[in-house]
DNA sequence: TGGGATTTGTTCGTATGTATT
DNA sequence: GAATACATACGAACAAATCCC
């Protein structure tokens, strides 16, 4: 009964992490993840650490390459075009499943994101990008699906790898717009004019993300963890790192 | 270079003999499968078992419930028809790849892979189940798109755990003289043809699957993974601990 | 209900392979 | 090109939870 209690699913916990930074472009595609580093940053063993970059490569966010150090993933040109290809089919189900289906409360959840997008405009290019992800995976959750909530949600943190890779900046902005648009319709209850919305929206967006290659930057791979792995390990206390 | 000779890919072997054995139904949903016993019958040790545990988990066809014993997957009616309605749209983009694309020899491919299913038509229902699946595996193979092949492989394995929770027995018939006419319209060209042959094939399939639940079988859960332990790990040339 | 056998969770030491100087 | 430093691969052992009688 009740075992969860002091078993906090830290895999978990630093998958979550990871994600997060891949979200907000804190991590780019090929920066290495060593285990015991990793493992430091988030105060757990190798073996933990190991099972994280296991489970991360299975949703192919990280390479995973024999006695080498794991990367993040870098998506090739071809692979990130068929992503957005699944990616528009799979989000064709997501609307088909919650066109004219969606409860008030649904409705006013998707509001308050994209009212969220649109405060984020002006800020952060990376804060924008979450936001507009999590749309999406929150529009799958909601179709209650756990198969078609996994593979939207996979698919879309992978297509922020292939915008770090070959994305232009700023290139988020009339996405909110699209998204606003999406839930009118969603909520009016046509099928047709919602998916044709989603269509239309999602290969906008790949165009926009599949344009030209960003310059590599260099910095240190591990300090941009530290904020994750604070947020996401509360309640680890190992020797001094972190704040005071 | 070349150092792949001496270490061959233990865990990816274990995963496809589980998968092989999923597949011809040897293994069924909710069978046991332990990580010591796993690991003894292929002569690993238990961390090599764990993980193989770990990937098909992620591809869903093992339930992995902490500290118990880790089980094949048993899909909930609403989730197998979820995945069918997943794998029509990604099966269509699959063929509007293929249509009217295949060579000769793709086309020579596939034609024996029906003839083998017709052959084995009268033998055993897990023999046809298996062919079955695999050339649907096969027409995504020829996409060339790593992520299409992916996602359509773990839904077509997970296809058949359904089939052996809902399906009823000799339900696969026609599907023979369907994939053959799918063939015809692949090679033929017609995008529409094909994709509307496809749908309404595996809509058939979906519909036959999704019937009446089959009673739970109960036999040696481990001796059943023999032959497939054999026929992955043949090159163990470990020292004299064949048995210990 | 309780206790013992079984199974998983985790750590850490050693071996092997890779990258770098 | 060889030696060193480092990271991963694997396995054995211990602890904790579960299952079964």
């Amino acid at each position: 009964m009740a075992s969860e209690s002091g078993k906090p699913d830290r895999v978990g916990a630093i998958c979550r992490a990871i994600r997060s930074a891949i979200l907000e472009r804190a991590l780019s595609p090929g920066d290495k993840l060593p285990e015991d580093a990793l493992g430091e940053r988030f105060g757990v063993s190798r073996t933990i650490a190991r099972h994280a970059l296991g489970q991360l490569a299975s949703e192919g966010l990280v390479e995973l390459r024999r006695n080498r150090i794991a990367v993040v993933a870098t998506p090739s040109f071809d692979e990130a075009r068929d992503d957005f290809d699944i990616r528009i089919e799979l989000e064709g189900l997501v609307v088909k499943a919650l066109a004219g289906r969606l409860t008030q409360a649904q409705i006013a959840t998707l509001e308050a994101m994209v009212t969220a997008e649109e405060a984020a405009h002006g800020g952060s290019e990376a804060q924008s990008l979450r936001l507009a992800t999590e749309f999406h995976v929150k529009l799958a959750e909601m179709t209650q699906k756990p198969v078609l909530v996994r593979y939207v949600s996979e698919i879309a943190y992978r297509s922020c790898l292939a915008l770090s890779t070959f994305g232009r900046p700023h290139s988020s902005e009339c996405a909110v717009a699209e998204h606003r648009g999406l839930i009118q319709a969603l909520a009016s209850g046509g099928v047709e004019t919602a998916t044709a919305l989603m269509d239309e929206h999602l290969e906008s967006v790949a165009q926009r993300a599949l344009l030209v290659p960003t310059e590599r930057r260099d910095r240190d791979l591990m300090e941009v963890l530290a904020p994750y792995a604070a947020a996401e390990m509360p309640p680890t206390r190992r020797g001094g790192t972190g704040k005071a």
